[in-house]
DNA sequence: GATGAATGAGTATTCATTCAT
DNA sequence: TATGAATGAATACTCATTCAT
């Protein structure tokens, strides 16, 4: 291993240790009531150092998202890939990804609406943009291709599968949302995810032309 | 009418004034964004005014809930009083009410979510709380009971009622969070409508035992 | 005095007070020094109350030029004025005028210099750059009308005149940047107006076709 | 030559290398906007090293200085050791030499005035202030000796050396600041040429008793 | 010597909130 | 009641300087 090597690995060490330090502090503070010190501390670094790793407080917010991203996209890319699986199987292999990136991260859907405010994307840089970008494009297009696929072979209902698949994630997201904002009174985990099994099985019944 | 009672009247005709510029100005800027001399600006009030008539910032914006928090209390009470209706057509009316209330206030969903913030409720004064929580609990409550009709009569599939309500609203909420979050790349604002229709007719297929 | 008329008084007041503050902690300590904090205590204020009267830092140094811009306006165009003198009296006025600019506010020179950085100009409101512009235009343009009318009417030299004021304004403001520089050493006040004196005469005996 | 002057040499070496790189950085962005780090990348070295030539940014700033006393100190000794030439020839041999001096490095005036500063001077090695000081000294000491052998000649104007000799050196700075401060505007560098000339021809007319 | 990552003190600016009038 | 001038705590971000390697 080189040295130039070893000092990106020892950088991209940094970079985890404060996206880590950030995502305890974002997750119980929210981003407005953290500070920059905060997560310094944190991360046991000082404030400046955070700088040297991420532009500024949105960019680092930002680089949270992009991780789960990289997740999500990977696990709806493979479940496309399976060519011999009929579309309502298909569907159960996305239901299943989507329990494991929420596994993988709890806060994803608000990291994912924080990044939406206008105000956030200004002070972006353009390379990070493109990449969440092009990632949520994909990810979503996968799943549309999905829910196409079900929709030409008879099996699913004639919608237009970028509506099937804006249903499917307003649902995935919606249940996380609903269920985080109710965390201070409800500290039982697993009632999301019996909640979101009970609205998949039921999403899954509401597009299927045969109901079993 | 009575000097108090003419008083009161005239009280409470500022709060409103206050609240429909907040709202304006929440709307635009979002909660972080807004200054409080904005809101004064836009009531035409100087910002010592607003002190006398809402405790903080945070109870000026919780107050933004209340208002539609009353309205879909009292669409969503009206619709279970109709003792003749079936559950199906229950279901139907309830979809209808819903529609209205994301009309009376888009920004309904936004602002519910502010207000789960635990630093939000901290600042909130008891009373307002009190409020708030009972107009929820009543309202959900309600929601819930519409389910609970139709799994009892064996119209709807055998689950939780208060889980079904849960997916119910989170559909409904996260349809409008994902649109919102979606507002700069898409202007149609019938979009949005026509998501919301396809999202309760697929709950509403897959939450029925006998699909039509 | 109506009300409004008052409160504008006190308006006018305040930011003097910020002013006269300014000006003795800048001239202390420098711009880059100066914390907008040490101005607030000199001046007895909070640090927010600054931005009420002053958008910003540059903001409020660059309103130390204008009073002394408006001050060396008048004097220069009243010099003009007097149609009955002769150019060789004109300039022993205006040569008096600098003296009298000077008496005003010795940070004159410096403050101006400071001024002209780009990164200055940014930060400043286009009324005030505007203000000051005008006024250096203007004061400037009426010296060079002096010299004009003396080299027309054969007593100066032949050079251009705004070379000629250009070279008078640079003499003036060299002897001030100079013996501000020497300050630390020489605290002998008088000493400055005994060069300028010396300076002038010699400018005079040099401009002049008739050496008295 | 011994490994110990090798060694010298080198050091030496490195030392211009970065005053010619802080030269470039401080001339395009001014004393405040240029950071260490701009200069380190513009020598192509770190920022650590340029603490191991000089104490600290002032010093480093100071360092500049140094240079350009040298040349002047040793241009005016030479007009000065030049016995035969009147103290007319002596006066245009110096405003020859204060050309060249300005040719050899524009910054000069603004980078001597820096100097000043009662702050920066605080952060100065003592041994460079004693060098700089000496200069300084010498330099002005041999301009007024010029103007003292023309009064003791009966060529000048009875006034003090000393006092010419600030006006020379004020005339001289304070058209290159005059200037300087117009750049935005005036892009045309030999403006300033010709009006250094007209401002020398007046000083000269207006010192001389002999108005040629 | 040279490096450059890490430091952490320093500061302009904002804005919710108060209170004398 | 209503005002709005004044407050001052809070905070993102910078950059000269250090020091382990």
């Amino acid at each position: 291993m080189g040295i130039q090597e070893r000092k990106e690995r020892e950088k991209e060490r940094r970079r985890q240790q404060i996206i880590v330090a950030a995502k305890r502090v974002f997750s119980e503070k929210g981003f407005s009531k953290s500070t920059m010190e905060d997560i310094a501390t944190e991360a046991e670094l000082s404030p400046g150092t955070l700088y040297l790793y991420f532009k500024n407080k949105e960019e680092l917010y930002a680089s949270l998202s992009l991780r789960i991203l990289q997740y999500l996209h990977i696990r709806v890319e493979h479940v496309n890939k399976e060519a011999d699986l009929t579309p309502v199987q298909k569907l159960d292999k996305l239901m299943e990804a989507m329990y494991d990136v929420y596994d993988f991260d709890p806060l994803i859907i608000i990291t994912m609406f924080h990044l939406q405010s206008s105000e956030t994307l200004k002070n972006l840089s353009p390379r990070l943009m493109t990449q969440i970008e092009e990632l949520s494009r994909k990810s979503l297009g996968d799943i549309s291709k999905i829910f196409k696929e079900g929709i030409e072979k008879g099996v699913f209902i004639e919608k237009h599968p970028v509506a099937l698949s804006d249903v499917f994630w307003s649902l995935f997201s919606g249940i996380i949302l609903w269920e985080a904002s109710k965390k201070i009174v409800n500290e039982d985990k697993d009632y999301l995810k019996k909640t979101l099994a009970i609205a998949f099985e039921i999403f899954s019944r509401g597009i299927r032309k045969d109901i079993p």
